[in-house]
DNA sequence: CTCTCGATGCACT
DNA sequence: GTGCATCGAGAGA
């Protein structure tokens, strides 16, 4: 498995979040390969984007934002869990593309052990929850998403004739006009289970 | 099925 | 001290 180039994520992060839809998110710890196939995703910039956690200043946790393209943005959030971002960003000083569900391809058993569950559908539908599948701790914080390595991001063999949907983005409370959520319809029930309001403000791309 | 609510650590004001 | 880019348990329908 090869991993996406370099000047993959140097382009509008908007664009980069939508492209990352079915893409392989590969985990190698202690030898074992745990894959998943990326089904929904966010988008978040810089100053034009108040929702970000780079809309201010560069701070110690939000630098790998500012940093390198291509690089694993990963932040502790509710005193619980982790999330996984790609850096991303065309002409804007940060921006990155959190990884919101996938779907268990390799190292299904391993992946049900991280996360305490036989459900297949509960192990990737969920930013936290898939951090917790495949092992992942802000010890990968800054890792190069570029090299094969412990994490990385490879194009999958798959024809993306997939139907995208987008939406807002979940959890946020500022910039809600922004449709920068992005998902792969035929995997909505690996995504996180959404409230029904969240769900009826979803449309095709 | 749906929705609410508390846990929990830490960056930032 | 305040506010989260969340999750799972529990209650109600």
């Amino acid at each position: 498995m090869k991993p996406l180039g370099r000047q993959f994520y140097c382009r509008d992060t908007v664009e980069v979040a939508k492209d990352l839809l079915g893409k392989l998110l590969v985990r190698e710890v202690n030898g074992r390969m745990l894959v998943g196939r990326i089904v929904e995703t966010e988008a978040y910039g810089a100053h034009n984007d108040p929702a970000s956690h780079a809309y201010r200043k560069k701070t110690d946790r939000n630098a790998v934002m500012f940093g390198e393209q291509g690089r694993a943005y990963i932040y502790f959030t509710y005193g619980n869990h982790f999330c996984l971002n790609a850096t991303a960003r065309d002409n804007l000083p940060a921006g990155a593309v959190l990884i919101r569900a996938m779907q268990p391809i390799e190292g299904i058993g391993s992946m049900m052990q991280n996360r305490k569950t036989s459900v297949l559908t509960n192990i990737g539908s969920g930013p936290g929850k898939l951090t917790q599948a495949l092992k992942i701790t802000r010890e990968q914080n800054s890792a190069d998403l570029c090299t094969k390595g412990e994490l990385y991001i490879a194009r999958s063999n798959d024809k993306m004739n997939s139907k995208i949907g987008k939406s807002s983005r979940i959890g946020i409370v500022r910039a809600v006009d922004k449709k920068w959520r992005f998902f792969i319809e035929e995997n909505l029930h690996v995504s996180r289970k959404l409230k029904t309001n969240d769900r009826n403000q979803q449309v095709r791309v």
